[in-house]
DNA sequence: CATTCGGTCGAT
DNA sequence: ATCGACCGA
């Protein structure tokens, strides 16, 4: 865990910001009759009631726990109200949340450079907006505070009197505060206000943490919830950490947190403090060592990434127990469902955001019933992604079929696809990654889609986008684009300088492969050399 | 082989 | 390129 600038001094005013169980909220939010009930997001009911997700506080109350299925819920909790996920293509359809994600990322970025963390958490780097505040209108100038800053958590505060209240409103309003609490405080109120437009915005409540850096701020942004914020003075930090159990830090959670319990007793993150870096280091490694050391004192130099979208899209099924796919035609079934769903996220992140991903992987999980050697990893692989539903489908295909057989191993027993093979898939994902904008050109995006697409043109992009992205086309190409509202690539074809070959260059492969499975006709492997990534001199000013 | 379905990042 | 650790609803 390499760390940015950590210093002692950081003054950076750094909020965490959480939505309180965000898929709860979602549906509630599109079914108001759930509010203030005993609710949880359910996934998959076929088994046991299926596994929950996510619980609404109220349900919470009643014990009911995220460990639990969906029938256990009912027994602990009977009026609970169970939701399911949606589901499309057969499998849990996410696109609710992600778009709820978006809504709330949309007014969280207002104030300062904005991460997206995950599907419902956004780090913010505030640090320049609370500096301005102070210079200008610093809140020990304030007659009154708002209501909902005075609700803040200040850390540390607690035990300096009776009245919290009170305490809280004095610690924002102090004139003689040092420069960094009071550049909290400024940053406290920012983030209050962007809380109050989530929620007027969208209906849906967070709680943040707001802190000198992005580890103290995770850390607070779970500390009160749902719909609170808290704040972590420097004064406070080490008294925070001395009795903090290691295992609640942000990356310590798993094998790093139990092998520092094990192997070094260290229980807290206090405990840590004994620990020389150089130490650590031995243990761990440079860089987790002395991110470690750091982290022992709250130390944390990690930057805010400027970063609203993510950077891959994945669509992936599980197939537990007697429910792993044992045919290759099965397989391709399921493979095809997800890259149908991929697909569409692409051709989504490509007209709404105008960026283009530039690798395919598929990952899967299988055991081997026969072989003692039944629990080898099967491989994920990769190729260039080709854009078109029917294409990624191909693709996907081919890098399972590539995997299996490095799975199955050299010499392949003769497995025939329609009885049992002595194998079975129980989890298949594809995914797209290393996602770009789009450059300047539209030239070449319509090069880049006339090449992979001749055969299944499905994508559209908006007049305005094409115009906006389009520097390079004549005024007449425009005024066609502008009467053509919606354009396929298609109608595109007549001004692009039409390219040869795009031929079908699937090479067959050994004889020694085909026969092996008649679910498998197929056989071929991505063609690199045709594809669009690696190919050196076919169009495209940006490869 | 039964927590499912996403994501991010670092090591190699 | 591929794997694995980690996070979280």
């Amino acid at each position: 865990m390499p760390v940015a600038r950590p210093e002692l001094s950081d003054s950076r005013v750094i909020a965490h910001v959480d939505m309180d169980c965000f898929y709860v909220q979602v549906e509630q939010r599109k079914q108001q009759s759930l509010r203030g009930q005993p609710t949880a997001v359910v996934q998959y009911n076929s088994w046991q009631g299926g596994g929950l997700i996510a619980v609404s506080y109220e349900a919470r109350k009643f014990g009911v726990k995220r460990s639990m299925r969906g029938d256990e819920a009912k027994q602990v909790c009977p009026e609970i109200h169970l939701v399911q996920v949606p589901v499309a293509r057969g499998k849990a359809d996410l696109n609710t949340y992600r778009n709820a994600g978006s809504e709330v990322v949309s007014i969280l970025s207002r104030r300062g450079r904005c991460e997206r963390a995950s599907i419902d958490e956004v780090y913010l780097d505030l640090t320049i907006a609370a500096e301005a505040m102070l210079a200008d209108n610093p809140p020990e100038c304030l007659e009154t505070i708002s209501e909902d800053v005075v609700q803040s958590h200040v850390l540390g505060l607690e035990e300096v009197g009776s009245d919290a209240r009170e305490n809280v409103r004095h610690w924002f309003t102090r004139s003689d505060a040092s420069r960094r609490d009071k550049l909290l405080a400024c940053g406290a109120f920012i983030v209050a206000e962007l809380r109050l437009q989530v929620l007027e915005e969208t209906e849906f409540t967070c709680s943040a943490g707001i802190a000198h850096n992005k580890m103290l701020a995770k850390l607070a942004s779970g500390m009160n919830k749902p719909a609170q914020q808290t704040v972590v003075p420097f004064s406070s930090i080490s008294k925070l950490l001395r009795t903090l159990p290691i295992k609640k830090m942000k990356q310590l959670g798993g094998k790093l947190g139990t092998s520092l319990q094990i192997d070094l007793g260290v229980n807290t993150v206090g405990d840590l403090l004994q620990f020389s870096e150089e130490k650590l280091q031995e243990y761990y490694g440079v860089n987790t060592g002395s991110w470690l050391w750091n982290t022992a004192r709250g130390i944390n130099g990690e930057e805010v990434k400027e970063r609203l979208l993510p950077n891959s899209h994945g669509s992936g099924k599980t197939f537990p127990g007697p429910r792993a796919l044992k045919t290759v035609a099965s397989v391709e079934k399921w493979l095809n469902e997800l890259c149908e769903e991929l697909s569409e996220r692409l051709q989504s992140d490509l007209e709404q955001n105008k960026r283009i991903a530039h690798t395919l992987t598929l990952h899967a999980h299988a055991y081997k019933s026969n072989d003692a050697d039944s629990f080898r990893k099967f491989p994920s692989k990769s190729c260039p992604l080709r854009y078109g539903t029917s294409k990624i489908k191909e693709d996907a295909l081919s890098l399972f079929q590539a995997g299996l057989r490095e799975y199955l191993g050299q010499y392949n027993v003769k497995i025939s696809g329609n009885q049992k093979s002595g194998w079975g898939i129980t989890g298949l994902s594809v995914s797209a990654s290393k996602i770009a904008a789009i450059p300047s050109g539209t030239r070449s995006i319509m090069n880049y889609f006339h090449n992979q697409e001749e055969t299944f043109p499905q994508v559209k992009l908006s007049s305005e986008q094409l115009i906006q992205d389009a520097p390079l086309l004549s005024p007449s190409e425009e005024d066609s684009l502008e009467s053509g509202g919606h354009l396929t690539l298609q109608s595109l074809e007549p001004w692009i300088a039409c390219r040869e070959e795009n031929e079908e260059t699937k090479y067959s492969m050994p004889l020694d492969r085909q026969e092996e499975d008649k679910d498998t006709c197929k056989e071929k492997l991505p063609d690199k050399e045709t594809s669009i990534c690696s190919s050196p001199g076919t169009s495209s000013y940006w490869f």
